[in-house]
DNA sequence: GTATGCGTTGTTAGCGTTCACAGTCGTGCT
DNA sequence: AGCACGACTGTGAACGCTAACAACGCATAC
């Protein structure tokens, strides 16, 4: 009865006496070498399950000077957009071969996500994603340490990283015109937080859709994508004369919209016509249901992986890429044409 | 002028040697250790700092056998439930100076948990969260890694894991309570999925307070959290006599519910008092604002971190544990007095 | 028969850190 | 003076793995 040396778990050199080979071509044996003779192979193998060895990654890592983790930076991960993000990254990467550690920041600047990434680049992870929505974690991208792979989601132009983005203008593009197209005069806006860059770009979708077709631009109502801030936006037009169509910068603004226009008796679609952004899962049953504008997230996550991980594994001096993937419009009740 | 003698980062030695120290009085710096003397480690310090050196931490974790890491198995991290869980997970576990490492299942069954378990001990994790909402998770937690440290939230008692979770049969008592002392001669139900146990849980709270305030107990209807599914519950209950309260098992469930009210004409809360569960933040701008019963998920997530942490730094045979966050009642205005 | 080559295996030396142990020095005691 | 003891520091050996090289056997070629 062979003695149970230790109740630690089996390492390499375990494996390579009960196999009888050396170590070496038990390491050999797991990558994958092609000079192992089949039969040693087996033998390799058996005796890899009989003990239920497994691998030490760390003791892999240090010696490859690749962990295959991947950092990820992300901001209020408990929002639709950025959970769904994240969840799509998480899902991507792991079918990459890659293990995920996040870090979700609660305010986002500067020196937050450059102690994010330190401390991620502490913990030696081969490349990060940066969900960087907001103007100043842009800017952060701009002083990531230079060697490292790095993509930023949602993130602009800024530094030279590499950026997977929604087409946010098109997004709003596409609201704004659907709202015209019903006959509507102009479209009036309830927006997102100044420094967040979907914010502008939606908005930014929505003022050139109206100057492209002669409109005239009513000054946009700032929101902080909270419902509450949304419904206090709604008193507002609730109480403007000339109000027949909303496009407000996110759906749970929306809800705050649509609230305030219920309390006031303003009725949707028939008298005001509100369209949305993101199509959470709520949105289509929302009283009335809201027409929207869809995100793909999780083809932004896998997009986010595939050029970080072709970044890693290629040379490292990659060029930084750009990838835009199109929203999609979501019409439902809460839009009609202007009597 | 120093020769840099690799473009590679700093190593102890690389400090040693700029400090005219032995490496292993470098390693004392870091690690607090009482024996130096103070000069010494303030020359140690301004070497660190020169020369930009950080630790590996995987060679840290190597002979340590601590990687410092924690990992997460969750699922469905895009809903707002287990996407707020982890958020107050991950928050916890950095302040206690953990990374976290994430999986998310699409599908929660033993295999898939025992997988992804086995995919984080793989990489070395010092302890595993199981969010573990679904029956079949938590019968998966019987067969983790017995030397692994572990803690299931919302878990059950089944296995002999540390569990924390929110007192979902509490909150439905609540609901429940606050329903009958409204003056309803009984109170309705729309349930979660069967398997899961806070659905569970929140149907036994409402059946349970039903009984002893001698009421009959109607048949419950079964949702799947989705808004849909509470949608065509909504339009079953609106076209059954006598229903007057209605308890349903979550927010979104609850919006459906309101939309079928809505279009069948149903007033809430005049006809109908509808209270909801988990508190969302949409949830105080649906029409009419739902009533509902908040969790603090923030807590829940520091607590179980609280628990794994001590299990790790401990004696690791430390004994299950057993922690219950309390719900909180939230009144809006989907509910009212019976007229 | 020796040389050349390839397929296959073993040996050795790291990766960057911590741990165990062994020093060295100065202080206080007998 | 001699000794013990504490504070401080250095040396060597791990941790578990892969990379580089060396060595072996055997077939093929000259």
């Amino acid at each position: 009865m062979a003695s149970t040396p230790a109740r630690h778990p089996p390492v390499m050199a375990d494996v390579a006496r009960a196999a009888g080979v050396s170590h070496q071509t038990v390491s050999r044996v797991l990558n994958d070498h092609p000079n192992v003779r089949p039969e040693t192979r087996t033998r390799v193998l058996t005796a890899i399950d009989q003990l239920g060895y497994r691998r030490n990654l760390l003791a892999r890592a240090l010696v490859t000077k690749h962990s295959r983790t991947l950092g990820v930076v992300s901001f209020d991960t408990v929002l639709y957009g950025p959970a769904s993000t994240v969840y799509g990254i998480e899902r991507a990467a792991r079918e990459a071969g890659y293990f995920v550690s996040i870090v979700s920041l609660r305010t986002i600047d500067r020196a937050g996500v450059r102690d994010a990434v330190d401390y991620l680049a502490g913990q030696s992870v081969d490349g990060v994603v940066v969900v960087a929505p907001q103007r100043s974690a842009a800017r952060a991208l701009a002083d990531l340490p230079p060697d490292l792979p790095a993509v930023a989601v949602e993130g602009g132009h800024s530094g030279d990283v590499s950026v997977v983005s929604v087409d946010q203008a098109e997004g709003g593009r596409l609201a704004t015109q659907h709202l015209l197209d019903l006959g509507h005069a102009t479209v009036w806006h309830v927006s997102g937080p100044a420094d967040w860059m979907e914010a502008e770009g939606r908005a930014e979708g929505w003022r050139a859709t109206l100057r492209a077709a002669g409109r005239p631009v009513p000054e946009p109502l700032a929101g902080d994508w909270s419902p509450r801030s949304g419904y206090e936006a709604g008193r507002v037009l609730a109480g403007t004369d000339g109000v027949t169509a909303v496009f407000v910068s996110n759906d749970q603004m929306a809800l705050g919209v649509l609230r305030a226009f219920a309390e006031r008796g303003v009725r949707v679609p028939e008298q005001v016509s509100v369209v949305g952004f993101d199509d959470i899962p709520e949105s289509a049953f929302f009283s009335p249901p809201l027409t929207t504008v869809g995100q793909d997230f999780g083809a932004v996550g896998r997009r986010s992986i595939e050029v970080l991980v072709r970044q890693i594994e290629s040379s490292r001096a990659g060029p930084r890429e750009r990838f835009v993937v199109p929203p999609r419009f979501v019409a439902r009740a809460s839009t009609a044409p202007l009597r």
